[in-house]
DNA sequence: GTTATTTTTTAGCCTAGACTAAAAAATAGT
DNA sequence: ACTATTTTTTAGTCTAGGCTAAAAAATAAC
């Protein structure tokens, strides 16, 4: 069993790790995690003792098979935790992540076998990110900025990059949420803006809009 | 903002003092907390200095009005997510305690009152025991046993006391489970054996059976 | 009412996990 | 290639929350 502060640890690491390839750096740990560097170290040797990373001096860290497991664990956790809280008790998508990082330390794999059941096993988060099977496999999914599309394209919202309460009010307006169907009918290469078309509805969208909405394309 | 460790010490002074009025000793607290009773006595005196609670040395410990309010708190989650656990995971009764006892730390007052809500705000947890609503207010019951009773008394299953799996299914066979109402036909003071009605069927139950089930009356 | 026993507290130590400041390695600038 | 700068680690300190062993108070036994 790990620790609090070793779970969030690994989970850092995994996040960080996701994002650029190689071994990363204790000070990209301890800032992403709003501690300090040394405090990383100390962590971080602990962790290669208990063979949940590889660790070389200098250089960073890197999740061993065994550490990935537990994180993807944790990450199976948090998102399912999220959907709950969404899909059942009716929070917005924006207001789940500090509550989920709680609960995502809940330890019962029975616990979290009957959750996914009970959520109907979902393939992805409120955010729109894939959750994790029981053995840590991603459905590999093929996110992109609503801006990254071109003339024709479409693709599948699944989530917001920053959002800000004003943001999501617009596209609540705007009708589009996760899973939303949206068609790129124009873009205009000046500025970036678009036109799109949601549902039976077409209309304009800024390039600032359009840089904030993750879509999945097939 | 309490620590953990700082909850489960509450938590466990509320319950001390439920049972035996009066101030309850630091050695009973590191009794049914499984710790030594220097541990309790340092944490005692901080929760003091918290105003959590009144200690007076070589006496024992007493929970304020605000260490009251903290505690029924923490009960009130533990309960409602025991009802969580049975009425939407399918567990089994005797299956939540532990799981409950870690989600009951998750801090977020608007996480509870939607949990809650989605409950149907029940007045009792899967054991019998009524959650407290969000003020702290209890409904007092008048719990008994099921062999407290005479004949021609009935009550209301609220829970049970040991629940080895055998006996869970023994109750599940004869249909007996919260909220089942029990009538006393008859009982014999030789061996405190009872004939009770449940539901459209009378049968006969030996005084072990009648020992381990808590009926509320009214 | 003094002594023996039990209960409770104090004093001192330990570990996890954070921190600061200093040292050492890696990288950049010329 | 040799400094200067940045990054990373080490060394030492701190706090929370445990522990053990000894001291002190309360209770029981005569």
């Amino acid at each position: 069993m790990y620790s609090l502060a070793e779970e969030n640890y690994i989970k850092t690491i995994f996040h960080l790790q996701q994002t650029k390839s190689g071994a990363v750096s204790t000070n990209a740990i301890a800032d992403s995690m709003d501690t300090k560097a040394s405090s990383a170290t100390d962590m971080v040797q602990k962790l290669a003792e208990k063979k949940v990373l590889s660790y070389v001096k200098y250089k960073g860290a890197q999740l061993t098979e065994k550490g990935k497991k537990i994180a993807t664990r944790i990450v199976r956790k948090h998102r399912l935790w999220e959907v709950f809280l969404v899909d059942k008790l009716g929070f917005h998508w924006d207001e789940v992540h500090e509550i989920a990082e709680q609960l995502e330390h809940i330890h019962s794999t029975e616990l979290i076998k009957r959750l996914d059941t009970f959520l109907g096993s979902p393939a992805f988060d409120p955010h729109g990110d894939p959750t994790p099977d029981e053995h840590g496999n991603f459905i590999k999914t093929e996110k992109k900025l609503l801006s990254q599309l071109n003339k024709s394209q479409s693709g599948v919202c699944v989530g917001v990059k920053e959002s800000s309460p004003e943001y999501l009010q617009y596209l609540d307006k705007k009708k589009i949420s996760i899973g939303t169907k949206i068609n790129v009918l124009g873009k205009e290469f000046f500025d970036g803006s678009m036109v799109i078309e949601v549902g039976r509805d077409q209309f304009f969208v800024s390039k600032k809009i359009a840089d904030n909405l993750y879509v999945q394309t097939t």
